[in-house]
RNA sequence: GCCCCUGUAGUUCAAUGGAUAGAACGGCCCCCUCCUAAGGGGCAAAUGUAGGUUCGAUUCCUACCGGGGGCACCA
């Protein structure tokens, strides 16, 4: 539809003006006054005509207006063309949108897209700001799956270094069962203990080195104990991961990476990309422009150290899936980090795909008290423990109105959803502040809003009996018209927020058109209404609902039939 | 000190350089003999400051002021 009228503009510039080449960008104006299209054309090429955009206006006019899918234009403000379609030609439009329900074709022969998200440290519980990476990076994997992109998902587990020696040495001197049988919390405890320890011991810190030590040499003994940790974590981990509609194609921890650094370590040196540096350690340098200050690949011992690892997982993920791009979910804290870690891939020369850090913001906490409590984090766990039981709540206070036959369900996909949707309903750039009542809302733009939305119109389908796709319409209501040019605009909403790799694009197009579809719910009658309008807006309906299912499921929420 | 990000209603957030800057929460006022009131409608309320670029700036540029983060052996 845009390309033909696109066309039929360009042409008419072209008769009228002699210009070519000119690039026509449609808009969907959010005031239905201003039609169902329009474009600011005039505005922008009238300098380069020397005429006013009135005047261009005035020359594509005749002939928009003689194209059948139109059935008024008109020149509004300072020069817009606005159009106004014929209720076929929008009617016929929402084929487009069905079809974007469904999950394109994976295109196997394109190179893959690499999506790496969640990064969780191993002997300690997931906290809340882990939401952000996890439920981000799920739902950018998601939409590029959706829209047929060979998707790699990746969980970079935090799983090697000194912090084992340290549960290693804490839990011979203090554990009371062996660590097959401790819990997340006895591991967490325990490290707690250790540190409060090592203040006023410091052969501890010597021992946990040692230990750590050990276990890179391979004793047999830690590496068992390193495996129980690592399988304790995992197993508490996969749990929340579920109840977040959260999954990997691959999980691989930094130890995987062990012996994949020194190759790369020895062809950096050979390329004189890694140089000594001050005190003995192997540093990166980077151009004065850059202002960039160097970075160490292997540490003054000999260590390695985050950076010599990541090079290590960069060359692995190309060597293995030569994928087309690689995406690092990961907060702004470390973009200086990432700059050096492109800066040094570029610099060695590899054969790189589109590396990209995708930075959001730090979780701060309203409630400042939250963020001095040190040592005592808030668990993940907790919050969706307590998001659902808030769900439940509700659900208990709405008596004998509630539907759904299972309470229990709906509290869990409500609560899941209120966290989720808080955090993907935001620009991912800015800082979240995490306060209870906020990330567990319920009211307003929140899960539970699209959740009730579409059980709404689920209701009427079934209602409804089978909603068949209409023929003709001679005309729309404001309400009809206004809701069907939103559901017209979802595939572009997938399409922007895969681009800019921003869920809140579709988390607020998702909100728009719940907000369409209940104005129009309440102004037009639907099942009362006389045929054709009773089967029509059974369909707007349905293709409502359709949506938002879709689009709540790439954001990892669930939304109910009932509630 | 240097570098990066960021300042929008009372609060939390939106706005490919476009029309009268949108929502939500909170406040005030309406709407269930009507398809789920977990809803809808209305009112009050904002672009940190000063310049610049242009037909047009919340958006781009400069300075200043405020907030956050980073700056070699933690990740």
């Amino acid at each position: 539809m845009f390309s033909s009228l696109s066309n039929t503009v360009q042409k008419a510039l072209s008769a009228e003006c002699g210009v070519e080449d000119i690039v026509v960008t449609w808009e969907r104006p959010h005031d239905a006054s201003h039609g169902d299209l329009a474009t600011p054309i005039a505005l922008q090429i009238s300098k380069k005509v020397g005429k006013t955009p009135r005047e261009i206006a005035e020359m594509i006019l005749p002939a928009l207006e003689g194209e059948e899918t139109i059935e008024k234009v008109e020149i509004a403000g300072p020069g817009y063309v606005n159009i106004w379609l014929t209720p076929t030609a929008l009617v016929g439009a929402l084929g487009s949108v069905r079809q974007a329900c469904t999950a394109k074709v994976k295109r196997e022969n394109e190179a893959p897209v690499i999506v790496e998200y969640s990064q969780p440290n191993i002997a300690k519980p997931l906290g809340i700001h882990h939401i952000l990476s996890t439920v981000i990076g799920q739902s950018v994997a998601n939409l590029h799956t959706h829209l047929g992109f060979n998707t790699i998902s990746i969980n970079h587990l935090g799983d090697w270094g000194t912090q084992f020696g340290k549960l290693a040495v804490a839990l011979d001197k203090w554990g009371d069962k062996p660590v097959t049988e401790c819990s997340l919390d006895d591991l967490l405890a325990l490290y707690v203990q250790f540190h409060e320890q090592a203040e006023s011991d410091d052969t501890l810190e010597d021992a946990a080195r040692e230990a750590f030590r050990k276990l890179e040499q391979g004793d047999e003994e830690l590496r068992a104990f390193w495996q129980s940790v690592v399988d304790i974590t995992m197993a508490e981990m996969e749990t929340i991961y579920s109840r977040l509609h959260v999954s990997f194609d691959h999980t691989h921890g930094e130890s995987f990476y062990e012996d994949k650094m020194q190759p790369i370590i020895d062809e950096g040196k050979e390329k004189d990309v890694f140089v000594e540096g001050e005190n003995g350690a192997l540093i990166v340098e980077f151009s004065e422009e850059s202002n960039m200050p160097p970075a160490i690949v292997v540490k003054a011992d000999g260590a390695t150290i985050y950076l010599t690892r990541d090079l290590a997982t960069t060359s692995y993920r190309i060597t293995t899936w030569n994928p087309q791009a690689i995406l690092y979910i990961v907060d702004v804290a470390q973009s200086l980090y990432f700059q050096q870690l492109f800066a040094t891939v570029e610099k060695l020369g590899w054969d790189l795909p589109h590396l990209e850090h995708v930075v959001f913001g730090r979780m701060r906490f309203a409630d400042k008290s939250m963020s001095t409590r040190k040592g005592n984090i808030l668990k993940l766990e907790e919050v969706l423990d307590e998001a659902e039981k808030r769900a439940a709540d509700v659900i208990a206070s709405h008596g004998d109105r509630i539907q759904t036959q299972d309470p229990e369900g709906l509290a869990t996909m409500m609560g899941q959803g209120a966290l989720v949707y808080g955090v993907l309903s935001q620009n991912r750039k800015m800082d979240m502040v995490f306060d209870w009542d906020k990330a567990l809302s319920f009211d307003g733009n929140s899960a539970p809003y699209l959740q009730y939305t579409h059980a709404r119109a689920r209701s009427i389908v079934s209602k409804a009996g089978d909603a068949v796709e209409p023929n003709t319409i001679d005309a729309l209501s404001d309400k009809e018209r206004s809701l069907l040019n939103t559901l017209l605009g979802f595939e572009n909403s997938l399409q922007d927020a895969q681009t800019s790799l921003m869920p809140h694009i579709l988390a607020n197009y998702l909100f728009d058109l719940c907000q369409d579809y209940n104005s129009f719910y309440n102004d037009d009658p639907i099942l009362k209404a006389e045929e054709p309008a009773r089967s029509f807006r059974v369909y707007l309906t349905c293709l409502t609902a359709d949506v938002i299912k879709t689009g709540a499921q790439l954001l990892t929420i669930s939304v109910p039939d009932r509630m």
